[in-house]
DNA sequence: ATCTCCCGCCAGCCT
DNA sequence: AGGCTGGCGGGAGAT
Protein backbone atom coordinates (compact mmCIF):
# COMPACT_ATOMS: atom_id res chain seq x y z
CA UNK A 1 0.00 0.00 0.00
CA UNK A 2 2.93 2.29 0.81
CA UNK A 3 3.78 2.31 -2.99
CA UNK A 4 0.92 3.02 -4.32
CA UNK A 5 -0.44 6.46 -5.33
CA UNK A 6 -2.67 6.80 -2.73
CA UNK A 7 -5.31 9.06 -2.20
CA UNK A 8 -4.26 11.83 -0.25
CA UNK A 9 -7.24 11.78 3.06
CA UNK A 10 -7.13 7.74 2.21
CA UNK A 11 -3.32 7.89 3.24
CA UNK A 12 -3.81 9.92 6.24
CA UNK A 13 -6.77 8.28 7.24
CA UNK A 14 -4.72 4.88 7.15
CA UNK A 15 -2.00 6.78 9.02
CA UNK A 16 -3.88 8.19 11.63
CA UNK A 17 -5.95 5.07 12.75
CA UNK A 18 -3.44 3.17 13.98
CA UNK A 19 -5.01 4.16 17.05
CA UNK A 20 -8.83 4.23 18.19
CA UNK A 21 -10.36 6.95 17.31
CA UNK A 22 -14.13 8.24 18.10
CA UNK A 23 -15.10 9.48 15.18
CA UNK A 24 -15.31 6.09 13.33
CA UNK A 25 -18.21 5.29 15.98
CA UNK A 26 -20.24 8.12 15.75
CA UNK A 27 -23.84 7.58 16.21
CA UNK A 28 -23.78 10.07 12.90
CA UNK A 29 -21.63 7.82 10.82
CA UNK A 30 -23.15 4.88 11.88
CA UNK A 31 -26.84 6.39 11.25
CA UNK A 32 -25.24 6.78 8.01
CA UNK A 33 -24.20 3.20 7.13
CA UNK A 34 -27.32 2.28 9.03
CA UNK A 35 -29.69 4.38 6.12
CA UNK A 36 -27.04 3.04 3.05
CA UNK A 37 -27.82 -0.37 4.91
CA UNK A 38 -31.73 -0.31 4.31
CA UNK A 39 -32.51 2.60 2.08
CA UNK A 40 -33.27 -0.45 -0.30
CA UNK A 41 -36.03 -1.49 -2.75
CA UNK A 42 -35.89 -4.76 -0.90
CA UNK A 43 -35.90 -3.93 2.69
CA UNK A 44 -39.17 -4.06 4.32
CA UNK A 45 -38.61 -5.44 8.01
CA UNK A 46 -35.84 -4.69 9.69
CA UNK A 47 -34.66 -6.88 12.70
CA UNK A 48 -32.08 -4.93 15.31
CA UNK A 49 -29.84 -7.98 16.22
CA UNK A 50 -29.57 -8.00 12.47
CA UNK A 51 -28.84 -4.25 11.98
CA UNK A 52 -26.73 -4.38 14.89
CA UNK A 53 -24.41 -7.78 13.65
CA UNK A 54 -24.29 -6.59 9.86
CA UNK A 55 -22.86 -2.82 11.40
CA UNK A 56 -20.91 -4.18 13.94
CA UNK A 57 -22.28 -2.21 16.90
CA UNK A 58 -23.99 -3.38 19.87
CA UNK A 59 -27.79 -3.05 20.30
CA UNK A 60 -28.05 -0.60 21.81
CA UNK A 61 -26.62 2.05 19.68
CA UNK A 62 -29.01 0.56 17.41
CA UNK A 63 -31.98 2.08 19.85
CA UNK A 64 -30.25 5.04 19.57
CA UNK A 65 -30.44 5.19 15.98
CA UNK A 66 -34.09 3.83 15.23
CA UNK A 67 -35.52 6.09 18.43
CA UNK A 68 -34.19 9.42 16.23
CA UNK A 69 -35.68 7.83 13.14
CA UNK A 70 -38.43 6.93 13.98
CA UNK A 71 -39.60 10.49 15.55
CA UNK A 72 -38.91 11.70 11.78
CA UNK A 73 -40.88 8.90 10.14
CA UNK A 74 -38.53 6.91 8.89
CA UNK A 75 -39.37 4.03 10.46
CA UNK A 76 -41.56 2.50 12.19
CA UNK A 77 -41.61 0.67 15.14
CA UNK A 78 -44.06 -2.86 14.56
CA UNK A 79 -43.05 -5.19 17.38
CA UNK A 80 -40.51 -6.53 19.69
CA UNK A 81 -37.50 -6.22 17.80
CA UNK A 82 -38.95 -5.35 15.02
CA UNK A 83 -39.27 -2.10 12.84
CA UNK A 84 -40.52 -1.49 9.61
CA UNK A 85 -38.58 0.72 6.97
CA UNK A 86 -40.58 4.13 5.28
CA UNK A 87 -37.76 5.52 3.91
CA UNK A 88 -36.99 9.51 3.49
CA UNK A 89 -40.23 9.51 1.82
CA UNK A 90 -41.93 9.51 5.72
CA UNK A 91 -39.93 12.06 6.54
CA UNK A 92 -42.78 15.34 5.45
CA UNK A 93 -45.80 13.50 7.00
CA UNK A 94 -44.01 13.37 10.36
CA UNK A 95 -43.05 17.06 10.02
CA UNK A 96 -46.40 18.14 9.00
CA UNK A 97 -47.42 16.40 11.78
CA UNK A 98 -45.37 17.49 14.40
CA UNK A 99 -45.88 21.40 12.99
CA UNK A 100 -50.10 20.65 13.46
CA UNK A 101 -49.49 18.97 16.54
CA UNK A 102 -47.30 21.84 17.58
CA UNK A 103 -49.62 24.91 16.27
CA UNK A 104 -52.65 22.55 18.01
CA UNK A 105 -51.02 22.57 21.37
CA UNK A 106 -50.21 26.42 20.74
CA UNK A 107 -53.79 26.78 20.12
CA UNK A 108 -55.22 24.90 23.37
CA UNK A 109 -52.70 26.36 25.34
CA UNK A 110 -55.22 28.11 27.95
CA UNK A 111 -57.60 26.30 27.45
CA UNK A 112 -57.51 23.48 30.42
CA UNK A 113 -55.17 20.47 31.67
CA UNK A 114 -55.94 18.21 29.34
CA UNK A 115 -56.75 14.15 31.34
CA UNK A 116 -53.08 12.99 31.68
CA UNK A 117 -53.87 9.44 30.99
CA UNK A 118 -55.72 9.94 27.65
CA UNK A 119 -53.19 12.09 26.09
CA UNK A 120 -50.54 9.39 27.73
CA UNK A 121 -51.95 6.71 25.24
CA UNK A 122 -52.42 9.02 22.38
CA UNK A 123 -48.72 9.94 23.51
CA UNK A 124 -47.51 6.13 23.18
CA UNK A 125 -49.30 5.83 19.95
CA UNK A 126 -47.99 8.36 18.31
CA UNK A 127 -44.58 7.50 19.16
CA UNK A 128 -44.49 4.35 17.54
CA UNK A 129 -46.18 5.91 14.40
CA UNK A 130 -43.61 8.15 14.72
CA UNK A 131 -45.20 10.61 14.60
CA UNK A 132 -48.36 13.46 15.92
CA UNK A 133 -48.03 13.44 19.14
CA UNK A 134 -50.48 15.17 21.34
CA UNK A 135 -49.48 16.53 24.76
CA UNK A 136 -50.17 19.13 27.15
CA UNK A 137 -48.83 22.61 26.12
CA UNK A 138 -45.41 23.96 26.65
CA UNK A 139 -43.18 27.12 25.04
CA UNK A 140 -43.51 26.74 21.04
CA UNK A 141 -46.34 23.90 21.59
CA UNK A 142 -43.85 21.60 22.58
CA UNK A 143 -44.85 18.90 24.41
CA UNK A 144 -44.61 19.90 28.71
CA UNK A 145 -44.36 16.58 29.48
CA UNK A 146 -40.53 16.93 28.30
CA UNK A 147 -40.23 20.43 29.42
CA UNK A 148 -40.73 19.69 32.48
CA UNK A 149 -39.65 16.12 32.57
CA UNK A 150 -36.88 17.64 34.86
CA UNK A 151 -39.29 19.26 36.97
CA UNK A 152 -39.53 15.84 38.81
CA UNK A 153 -42.78 15.21 37.68
CA UNK A 154 -44.61 15.19 41.01
CA UNK A 155 -46.03 11.77 41.77
CA UNK A 156 -45.76 10.55 38.01
CA UNK A 157 -46.22 6.97 37.74
CA UNK A 158 -42.43 5.42 36.65
CA UNK A 159 -43.16 4.16 33.47
CA UNK A 160 -44.81 7.94 32.53
CA UNK A 161 -41.64 9.84 33.59
CA UNK A 162 -39.19 7.34 32.16
CA UNK A 163 -41.43 8.26 28.54
CA UNK A 164 -41.28 11.76 29.10
CA UNK A 165 -37.16 12.07 28.87
CA UNK A 166 -36.99 9.27 26.09
CA UNK A 167 -35.08 9.76 22.87
CA UNK A 168 -37.58 10.05 20.49
CA UNK A 169 -39.94 12.28 22.56
CA UNK A 170 -37.09 14.59 22.70
CA UNK A 171 -36.11 14.15 18.84
CA UNK A 172 -39.33 15.39 18.09
CA UNK A 173 -39.50 18.65 20.60
CA UNK A 174 -36.03 19.44 19.57
CA UNK A 175 -37.22 19.12 15.58
CA UNK A 176 -40.54 21.34 17.15
CA UNK A 177 -38.22 23.96 18.09
CA UNK A 178 -36.62 24.33 14.34
CA UNK A 179 -39.65 23.97 12.51
CA UNK A 180 -42.35 26.64 15.00
CA UNK A 181 -39.79 29.46 15.55
CA UNK A 182 -38.40 31.84 12.97
CA UNK A 183 -35.01 31.17 14.94
CA UNK A 184 -32.03 30.67 12.07
CA UNK A 185 -29.64 28.35 14.53
CA UNK A 186 -30.64 26.87 18.01
CA UNK A 187 -27.19 26.21 20.32
CA UNK A 188 -27.68 22.82 22.22
CA UNK A 189 -27.66 24.88 25.14
CA UNK A 190 -30.74 27.22 24.37
CA UNK A 191 -32.66 23.95 23.20
CA UNK A 192 -31.77 21.91 26.56
CA UNK A 193 -33.21 25.17 28.76
CA UNK A 194 -36.38 25.36 26.85
CA UNK A 195 -37.04 21.65 26.83
CA UNK A 196 -36.06 21.38 30.32
CA UNK A 197 -38.96 24.81 31.40
CA UNK A 198 -38.28 25.87 34.81
CA UNK A 199 -36.22 22.96 35.56
CA UNK A 200 -33.08 23.53 33.90
CA UNK A 201 -30.24 23.13 36.87
CA UNK A 202 -26.81 21.87 36.11
CA UNK A 203 -27.30 18.08 36.25
CA UNK A 204 -30.48 18.06 34.32
CA UNK A 205 -28.94 20.40 31.83
CA UNK A 206 -25.72 18.05 31.40
CA UNK A 207 -28.24 14.92 30.67
CA UNK A 208 -30.25 17.29 28.37
CA UNK A 209 -27.76 18.43 26.25
CA UNK A 210 -25.82 14.68 26.17
CA UNK A 211 -28.71 13.63 24.72
CA UNK A 212 -29.44 16.91 22.44
CA UNK A 213 -25.83 15.97 20.76
CA UNK A 214 -26.84 12.04 20.38
CA UNK A 215 -29.91 13.48 18.39
CA UNK A 216 -28.25 16.13 16.34
CA UNK A 217 -25.49 13.85 15.01
CA UNK A 218 -28.31 11.73 13.74
CA UNK A 219 -30.02 14.52 12.81
CA UNK A 220 -27.56 16.22 10.71
CA UNK A 221 -26.09 12.97 9.30
CA UNK A 222 -29.71 12.79 7.79
CA UNK A 223 -29.22 16.43 6.48
CA UNK A 224 -31.99 17.51 8.30
CA UNK A 225 -30.06 19.90 10.45
CA UNK A 226 -26.67 21.12 10.21
CA UNK A 227 -24.05 22.16 12.31
CA UNK A 228 -22.85 25.89 11.88
CA UNK A 229 -22.46 28.95 14.52
CA UNK A 230 -24.41 31.64 15.65
CA UNK A 231 -23.64 34.38 13.96
CA UNK A 232 -22.42 37.01 16.40
CA UNK A 233 -21.30 34.41 19.45
CA UNK A 234 -19.94 32.17 17.04
CA UNK A 235 -21.07 29.48 19.28
CA UNK A 236 -22.07 26.15 17.75
CA UNK A 237 -25.15 25.82 17.52
CA UNK A 238 -27.89 24.04 14.69
CA UNK A 239 -29.54 25.32 11.69
CA UNK A 240 -32.57 23.38 10.27
CA UNK A 241 -31.98 22.43 6.87
CA UNK A 242 -35.32 20.39 6.70
CA UNK A 243 -36.78 19.32 3.51
CA UNK A 244 -35.10 21.31 1.18
CA UNK A 245 -31.85 19.85 2.21
CA UNK A 246 -28.84 21.23 1.64
CA UNK A 247 -27.67 23.18 -2.02
CA UNK A 248 -25.19 21.48 -3.79
CA UNK A 249 -22.00 23.44 -2.70
CA UNK A 250 -20.66 23.50 -6.75
CA UNK A 251 -23.88 24.36 -8.64
CA UNK A 252 -26.11 25.68 -6.25
CA UNK A 253 -28.90 22.77 -7.54
CA UNK A 254 -31.06 22.36 -4.67
CA UNK A 255 -31.18 18.66 -3.45
CA UNK A 256 -33.69 17.86 -1.70
CA UNK A 257 -34.27 15.66 0.95
CA UNK A 258 -37.24 14.57 -0.37
CA UNK A 259 -36.90 13.50 -3.39
CA UNK A 260 -34.38 10.59 -1.72
CA UNK A 261 -35.65 7.16 -2.90
CA UNK A 262 -35.26 3.85 -1.72
CA UNK A 263 -32.08 2.73 -3.19
CA UNK A 264 -32.74 -0.04 -6.21
CA UNK A 265 -32.11 -3.46 -5.20
CA UNK A 266 -28.27 -3.39 -5.64
CA UNK A 267 -25.42 -3.95 -2.55
CA UNK A 268 -25.15 -0.90 -1.37
CA UNK A 269 -21.42 0.74 -0.70
CA UNK A 270 -20.57 1.32 2.87
CA UNK A 271 -22.92 -1.57 4.78
CA UNK A 272 -22.10 -3.71 6.74
CA UNK A 273 -18.87 -2.67 8.08
CA UNK A 274 -19.48 -0.10 10.72
CA UNK A 275 -17.33 -0.37 14.13
CA UNK A 276 -16.27 -3.83 14.48
CA UNK A 277 -13.96 -3.17 17.42
CA UNK A 278 -17.11 -2.06 19.85
CA UNK A 279 -14.96 -1.28 22.22
CA UNK A 280 -12.24 1.35 23.33
CA UNK A 281 -9.45 -1.12 22.99
CA UNK A 282 -7.01 -1.14 26.17
CA UNK A 283 -3.97 -1.39 24.21
CA UNK A 284 -1.93 -2.34 27.10
CA UNK A 285 -4.17 -5.60 27.26
CA UNK A 286 -3.69 -6.15 23.83
CA UNK A 287 -1.28 -8.42 22.32
CA UNK A 288 1.25 -7.35 19.87
CA UNK A 289 -1.09 -9.66 16.95
CA UNK A 290 -4.12 -8.50 18.18
CA UNK A 291 -2.89 -4.55 17.89
CA UNK A 292 -1.82 -5.40 14.40
CA UNK A 293 -4.86 -6.80 13.16
CA UNK A 294 -7.02 -3.75 15.18
CA UNK A 295 -5.09 -1.37 13.44
CA UNK A 296 -5.30 -2.98 10.06
CA UNK A 297 -9.04 -3.27 10.47
CA UNK A 298 -9.56 0.10 11.56
CA UNK A 299 -7.86 1.60 8.95
CA UNK A 300 -10.00 -0.12 5.79
CA UNK A 301 -12.88 0.81 7.94
CA UNK A 302 -11.94 3.96 8.44
CA UNK A 303 -11.92 4.35 4.41
CA UNK A 304 -15.26 2.15 3.92
CA UNK A 305 -17.01 4.49 6.16
CA UNK A 306 -15.39 7.34 4.84
CA UNK A 307 -16.81 6.44 1.36
CA UNK A 308 -19.96 5.40 2.60
CA UNK A 309 -20.75 8.98 4.58
CA UNK A 310 -20.03 10.30 0.98
CA UNK A 311 -22.19 8.40 -0.96
CA UNK A 312 -25.35 9.90 1.45
CA UNK A 313 -23.66 13.42 2.31
CA UNK A 314 -20.65 14.51 -0.36
CA UNK A 315 -17.41 15.27 1.05
CA UNK A 316 -18.45 18.80 1.83
CA UNK A 317 -21.64 18.24 3.52
CA UNK A 318 -23.62 18.65 0.31
CA UNK A 319 -25.20 15.34 -1.36
CA UNK A 320 -22.91 13.87 -4.07
CA UNK A 321 -24.41 10.70 -5.74
CA UNK A 322 -22.62 8.39 -6.59
CA UNK A 323 -23.60 5.01 -8.70
CA UNK A 324 -26.47 3.91 -6.48
CA UNK A 325 -28.08 7.75 -6.68
CA UNK A 326 -31.95 7.34 -6.15
CA UNK A 327 -33.50 7.46 -9.51
CA UNK A 328 -36.00 10.39 -8.94
CA UNK A 329 -32.31 12.14 -8.41
CA UNK A 330 -30.79 11.38 -10.75
CA UNK A 331 -31.89 13.04 -13.39
CA UNK A 332 -32.67 16.37 -12.48
CA UNK A 333 -29.59 15.75 -10.69
CA UNK A 334 -27.08 14.97 -13.31
CA UNK A 335 -29.15 17.37 -15.94
CA UNK A 336 -27.34 20.17 -13.88
CA UNK A 337 -24.44 18.81 -13.22
CA UNK A 338 -23.65 17.47 -16.36
CA UNK A 339 -21.82 20.01 -17.95
CA UNK A 340 -19.57 20.49 -14.66
CA UNK A 341 -19.07 16.61 -14.10
CA UNK A 342 -17.73 15.90 -17.80
CA UNK A 343 -15.03 18.04 -16.96
CA UNK A 344 -14.04 16.05 -14.24
CA UNK A 345 -14.72 12.60 -15.65
CA UNK A 346 -11.69 12.42 -17.01
CA UNK A 347 -9.82 12.95 -13.65
CA UNK A 348 -12.49 10.76 -11.90
CA UNK A 349 -11.06 7.81 -14.60
CA UNK A 350 -7.53 8.63 -13.70
CA UNK A 351 -7.70 8.17 -10.04
CA UNK A 352 -10.00 5.10 -10.25
CA UNK A 353 -7.41 3.61 -12.44
CA UNK A 354 -5.02 4.07 -9.85
CA UNK A 355 -6.76 4.18 -6.64
CA UNK A 356 -6.98 0.19 -5.65
CA UNK A 357 -6.89 0.22 -1.61
CA UNK A 358 -5.68 -3.38 -0.33
CA UNK A 359 -8.44 -4.26 1.93
CA UNK A 360 -7.17 -6.94 4.30
CA UNK A 361 -10.51 -7.98 4.96
CA UNK A 362 -11.39 -10.05 2.28
CA UNK A 363 -15.35 -8.91 2.55
CA UNK A 364 -14.66 -5.63 2.37
CA UNK A 365 -12.25 -6.13 -0.78
CA UNK A 366 -15.29 -7.85 -2.84
CA UNK A 367 -16.84 -4.78 -1.18
CA UNK A 368 -14.60 -2.39 -3.27
CA UNK A 369 -14.50 -4.63 -6.67
CA UNK A 370 -18.79 -4.57 -6.23
CA UNK A 371 -18.52 -0.70 -6.22
CA UNK A 372 -16.06 -0.61 -8.57
CA UNK A 373 -18.24 -2.61 -10.86
CA UNK A 374 -21.39 -0.26 -10.04
CA UNK A 375 -19.56 2.34 -10.86
CA UNK A 376 -18.31 1.28 -14.52
CA UNK A 377 -22.14 0.52 -14.73
CA UNK A 378 -23.39 3.32 -13.89
CA UNK A 379 -21.27 5.32 -15.86
CA UNK A 380 -21.88 3.11 -18.46
CA UNK A 381 -25.39 4.58 -18.13
CA UNK A 382 -25.30 7.91 -17.26
CA UNK A 383 -23.23 8.46 -20.61
CA UNK A 384 -26.43 7.67 -22.66
CA UNK A 385 -28.78 10.43 -20.57
C1' DA B 1 -10.11 23.77 29.97
C1' DT B 2 -14.02 22.95 27.72
C1' DC B 3 -16.71 20.67 24.44
C1' DT B 4 -18.35 16.56 22.58
C1' DC B 5 -20.45 12.21 22.90
C1' DC B 6 -19.16 6.97 23.22
C1' DC B 7 -20.00 3.45 26.10
C1' DG B 8 -22.12 0.17 28.93
C1' DC B 9 -24.48 -0.30 33.46
C1' DC B 10 -28.66 -1.47 35.11
C1' DA B 11 -33.72 -0.43 36.09
C1' DG B 12 -37.95 -1.50 34.47
C1' DC B 13 -41.02 -3.40 31.08
C1' DC B 14 -42.48 -7.27 28.24
C1' DT B 15 -43.13 -12.04 26.87
C1' DA C 1 -37.11 -15.97 34.45
C1' DG C 2 -35.00 -14.17 30.85
C1' DG C 3 -34.92 -11.04 27.15
C1' DC C 4 -35.76 -6.38 25.47
C1' DT C 5 -35.60 -1.52 25.87
C1' DG C 6 -33.50 2.65 26.70
C1' DG C 7 -32.38 6.40 30.53
C1' DC C 8 -28.47 7.83 32.34
C1' DG C 9 -23.97 9.75 33.55
C1' DG C 10 -18.90 8.58 33.83
C1' DG C 11 -15.15 9.55 31.60
C1' DA C 12 -12.14 9.92 27.58
C1' DG C 13 -11.19 11.79 22.88
C1' DA C 14 -11.37 16.17 20.29
C1' DT C 15 -10.76 20.93 20.00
Amino acid sequence: MASSPLHPSFADSACRHLAYSRKQKSLGLLCSNFVALYNRDDVDAIGLDDAARRLGVERRRIYDIVNVLESVGVLVRKGKNQYSWIGFSGIPKALQDLKDSASQESLGQDVQDPPTKALEEEEDESINQGTDFEGEKGTSGLDSATVNSAAGSGAKPALEQRREKSLGLLTQNFVKLFITTDADTISLDEAAKILLGDAHDAVNMRTKVRRLYDIANVLSSMNLIEKTHHADTRKPAFRWLGLEGRQNPETGAPVPITTFAKQPRKRSFGTELTNVESKRPNFNLLSDESKGRAAVLAADLVECNRMAQQLIQGPKGGFVFGPFQPVAVKREYVAVQKGVEREKVSDWERMAAAFRPQYHNQALSDLFTHFVEAWNSWRHSTSFL
